[in-house]
DNA sequence: TTTAAACGTTACAGCAGCGGTAAGGTCAAA
DNA sequence: TTTGACCTTACCGCTGCTGTAACGTTTAAA
């Protein structure tokens, strides 16, 4: 199959699955006479993988590491573990950094009339701390 | 005062005041006789001011403009009101989407074993969604 | 048969928000 | 006088794509 329809399976655009390719993230498709790119079901399954990664959050760089090992028949589940945890920290705590910045805005959010007037308790906090 | 004591009363490093003025987020320092950048207070509290705003994860630009409503007399809280609601929301989607993320590999971390074994519920997640 | 659309290709620019580095000028103290 | 700590501009790199240009191919309709 053509870019076009492995795209439309595996939900990425052409653009993706081009870059994905140039990165070194997936193997190089085959091409046909014309050098249009071509996809089999191996291909759409390295492409959902790297989608399911990117999905929960990790960089193109541990996509394509845990796809490697995917691949591995000699991997072990530890390795992989070790990676998840090491990423889900990284995820609780930018939450966390998220959650802090969420309970100041709706704070000051809360305190502002939202009015035709100048005072601001918005600005106030960006002004003073 | 010189960029590097602007930068330890901020917080901020020399380069990302650069940044700032080059960008236009801050008006362009005043320069002395050898063309080195210098600060006042008031330019200081321009700084103070992105940077607590970038703090609260407004966008350079959301930034830029915050300051410049803040400098404005005839401003109204209500036009404050409408940016800072706006990117609460977007902080709630964010942090929406990543708590699934993190639910999602609490689960699959939780499952697997991480032992020398090659079958691992991470990988399976990946592999068949 | 021609032509227009809908594909495909490469290559380069751009986005955010800086950090790193180079290549140079300036200034204060030892 | 020299050393080290400043300062300047200018450009590349990072992440993860998206947009655009400029071009070739295939397919369907007119």
């Amino acid at each position: 199959m053509n870019i076009a329809e492995a795209a439309k399976h595996t939900g990425l655009s052409r653009k993706t699955i081009r870059y994905y390719e140039q990165q070194g993230v997936i193997p190089p498709a085959k091409r046909s006479a014309n050098g249009y790119r071509l996809y089999d079901t191996a291909q759409l399954g390295c492409l959902l993988f790297i989608k399911r990664a990117r999905e929960l959050g990790f960089s193109l760089n541990d996509s394509q590491e845990l796809l490697s090992i995917s691949q591995d028949p000699g991997r072990t589940s530890a390795s992989v573990k070790k990676k998840a945890e090491l990423h889900l920290q990284k995820i609780n705590h930018q939450i966390a950094q998220m959650q802090k910045m969420k309970e100041v805005l709706e704070d000051v959010v809360g305190e502002c009339m939202g009015d035709e007037q100048t005072h601001c308790p918005i600005l106030d906090k960006l002004n003073k701390g």
